[in-house]
DNA sequence: CTTGACTAGTACGATACCTGACTACATAGT
DNA sequence: ACTATGTAGTCAGGTATCGTACTAGTCAAG
């Protein structure tokens, strides 16, 4: 009668994801949300400009989503939404200096956090874990629609 | 530049909490959600009677936001709430014969889903995977005050 | 038996997420 | 050119989630 292997992943996945955040969440600056972050995040490693589009597909949220976490990260000044030129439909989403102080803020506020579950958990284990989470990732990916 | 291991696993994790999520909700009958769906599941596995505050224990959310939950779930009448005889504080929850149906439905409907996954990731993957998340969950669920 | 501290549950406000509907613009086919 | 189809972004409506604040009931200390 026990739930089949692939549920009890899934259902552990969740839970995880819900305690993280929350576990994140409260230790981030500025008002900001664990969303929010990834988005900053995002443009200090890659970059550049992006369209709301492109930041959706990139975080794997649909575009309405993005629309409202863009909308939060622009009223704190944290980007910069300007409509693109070459495309009347489109936007362009930069970050700010402002944002990219708030994300180094976040950095240094969830690092203690990151640390203690590296050390705790062990490197070696999220090395094994990451490439099945990664084809987790891409089965999901692929039905979605 | 990259992020820290322990940052990119648990955003993964969040990833595929979010798409498959989706993905199940799709699937499930009678307007049934996921966190809906598993308290169901609880009742099923676990049988008996619960308090509100012991799903949430369990379930691993907050007791507001079981609150939330377990009033959708009377009003679909997959669930009895009652007063306890003995505290007058507490209530009762009991899964009523049309839950338990709805339960048997939503199982048939994601069985599909859930074999997929199994049989293109391979159960060997999964069994290996969970030992770590359990490890992960124990963790987050320690750092919760 | 009264008071003070704790516990169970709910209400409210906020964010995130989805789906579906809608607007505005772009582009290909005729 | 026009028209039909497709694409970018927003909005509305709904559920889940949290934190905070509140009500109501319990229980122990005095």
């Amino acid at each position: 009668m026990a739930d089949p292997i692939a549920f009890r992943v899934m259902n552990e996945i969740g839970i995880i994801d819900q305690l993280g955040t929350t576990l994140f969440e409260r230790s981030l600056p500025h008002g900001l949300t664990v969303p929010q972050f990834i988005v900053l995040n995002h443009f200090v490693r890659l970059g550049g400009e992006r369209s709301p589009l492109e930041l959706a597909d990139a975080l794997q949220v649909t575009k309405a989503t993005m629309t409202s976490t863009l909308q939060r990260l622009e009223a704190k000044a944290f980007i910069a939404i300007t409509p693109d030129p070459t495309d009347g439909r489109a936007k362009r989403v930069a970050m700010t200096a402002l944002g990219s102080k708030a994300r180094g803020d976040a950095i240094k506020a969830i690092a203690e956090d990151l640390t203690a579950l590296e050390t705790e958990i062990g490197r070696a284990e999220f090395e094994v874990a990451l490439p099945f989470l990664l084809k987790l990732r891409t089965f999901f990916d692929r039905r979605r629609r």
